[in-house]
DNA sequence: ATTTGTTAAATTGTCAACAAACGAGTTTTA
DNA sequence: TAAAACTCGTTTGTTGACAATTTAACAAAT
C-alpha cells in the first residue's frame, strides 16, 4: 500500500488517534465488521467481546451504541445483538440514498468548489486513467481511487451534514458491500469517463448537469452491482440443486 | 416480526414505553433539548445529569452517545459536552439535506404508494384545509399536520434508510429549529396548496414532477425561515445599539 | 410423542467505587 | 510585578460486582 493510499484512507475513515478505549474498540469493531472478520448476521455477546478485546463492558457498551447508530449492529433489548446482514434490498436502499445525497453534493460542488480544487480533481482522474492504461491499477487501487473521487465531491459541498452522512455512515456500509462480493467497478474506464463528465460540468459551473450526471453515475453503478448479485445468487441456486 | 421491523418500530414510535433506563433518559434528554428546556450551547456534566435524573452514570453515558450520534450533543473528549447550537448555517445544511432526501422520497412514493394511501393522504389535506378555513387550526396543529404529510411521503418511499434518516435524525433537529424561534409555516394555505400539487403528481405517477415539486416546496420553506431569522437578527442588533 | 412447567445457566441492565486527566487558584521564584 | 510551577478540586474514563431478565434444557404429564 502506498503512502498516498494510506493518507486517503485515513482521511476517508477519519480514524485519527483514538483517545479513549471506547473509541478504540469502536474503530476495531467497525473494521472487523466491514472486513468480514465478523460474519454478517452472526450473534455477538458483550462478555465475549469484552474478553476478546481485553476491556470491561462499560466502554464496550458505548462503542456498541455507536455502531448501532451507524447501523453496523442490530440490537434487540434484552435479547441480543447481531452484525447487520446486507441483503440486496438493503443495498438498494443505500444506493438510493447515496444517489440523492451525492447528487446534491455535486450540485453544491459546482457552485462552491474552488478553481484550484477542480484542477486538482481533474489531475487525480488523469492519474487514475494512467494507472488503468498501464494495468498498474490493482482492484484495490481502483476502489480507493473511486472513493477518493466521491469523497472530494462531498467535501466540496461544504455541507458538514452531507460529508458526515456520506463518509461515516453510508461509506462504511458501501465498503462492506464491496468486501462481501469482492466487487470492483465493473468497467473502470467507463467509470472514469463518467467522472470526467461530472468534473467538466463542475468546471462549467453547471449545477443542474453535475447533479444529473452524478445521479446517473450512481444509479448505473447500482444496476451493475445488482446484476452481479443476481448472477451470484443464480450460481448458488444451481449449486444447491446439484 | 423481523429484526428490522423491531428496529424501525423503536425509531418511529418513540412514544412506546422505553424498556431500559438508558432509552428512557435518552428520550427525556432529547425532549429537554428540543423543547429548549436545556439551552442551546449550554454545558452539561455527567454527574449533574445523573443526579438530576436519578440514575447512575453508566446508562446515562450510553444515552449521551446516542444523542451525540444524532447530533443533539457535541462532545469533546475529556473536556466536556454542550448542547448543539443551531446557527443559521447549520439550519441551511439541514434543509439542504432534507431537500435531497425528501425529494427522493417523493420520487419513490410516486411509484410505490398504493391508491388507497394516496386517497388517504388527499383527504388528510382536506382536513388540514378545513381546519385552516375555519380558523380552528392552532399553530401546533398546523405544525403537526405538516409533519404528518411529510412523514407519510417518507414512509411511502418504502426505504427504511430514508424513513429513519428523515424521521429520527433530521426531524428532531427540525423540531428544534421551530421551537427555537416559534416558527410556524408562514403561509399555511400556500403550503397546503403545494402539498396538493405534490399529491397530484403522485396520483399521476409522475415521479419526476413529484420530486421537483417537493424540492421546490422545501427550498421555498427554507427561504422563508431564513428571512425570519434575518429579521430576528436585525431586531436584536437594533436592540443592542439602543 | 408433543406439549407444558420448572429450573439453571447465560446474558444483559445497573450501580458505586476507583483511577486518570484537566482546569483553577495559589504559591513560589526570578 | 509577572511568570512559572504546583497543588487541589472537579470531571471524565474505567472497572468489577450485583440484580434482573431471558434462553435453553430437562422433566413431567396428557
Amino acid at each position: 500500500m502506498s503512502v498516498r493510499d494510506l493518507h486517503s484512507r485515513k482521511v476517508i475513515c477519519d480514524s485519527s488517534e483514538p483517545q479513549t478505549l471506547s473509541e478504540q474498540v469502536f474503530n476495531e469493531l467497525k473494521d472487523a465488521i466491514i472486513s468480514g472478520e465478523l460474519d454478517q448476521g452472526s450473534k455477538i455477546t458483550e462478555d465475549g467481546l469484552a474478553k476478546q478485546y481485553g476491556i470491561s463492558r462499560g466502554p464496550l457498551r458505548e462503542a456498541i451504541r455507536r455502531l448501532e447508530a451507524i447501523r453496523l449492529l442490530v440490537r434487540i433489548p434484552r435479547a441480543g445483538m447481531r452484525v447487520v446482514t446486507l441483503t440486496s434490498e438493503i443495498m438498494e436502499e443505500i444506493y438510493t440514498v447515496r444517489e440523492a445525497l451525492e447528487g446534491m453534493s455535486a450540485r453544491l460542488a459546482a457552485t462552491k468548489m474552488s478553481d484550484k480544487d477542480i484542477e486538482s480533481l481533474s489531475s487525480l482522474l488523469d492519474k487514475h486513467q494512467n494507472s488503468i492504461d498501464k494495468s498498474q491499477g490493482t482492484k484495490y487501487f481502483q476502489r480507493e481511487g473511486n472513493l477518493d473521487f466521491h469523497y472530494r465531491i462531498a467535501k466540496a459541498s461544504n455541507n458538514q451534514w452531507l460529508i458526515d452522512l456520506l463518509s461515516s455512515e453510508l461509506y462504511q456500509l458501501l465498503r462492506m458491500c464491496r468486501q462481501r462480493s469482492g466487487q470492483t467497478p465493473a468497467r473502470p474506464s467507463k467509470a472514469i469517463q463518467e467522472h470526467r463528465l461530472i468534473v467538466e460540468a463542475i468546471r462549467e459551473r453547471d449545477a443542474e448537469l453535475a447533479e444529473l450526471l452524478m445521479r446517473r453515475h450512481i444509479s448505473g453503478a447500482w444496476k451493475i452491482v445488482k446484476n452481479l448479485l443476481n448472477e451470484e445468487q443464480n450460481a448458488k441456486n444451481l449449486e444447491e440443486q446439484a
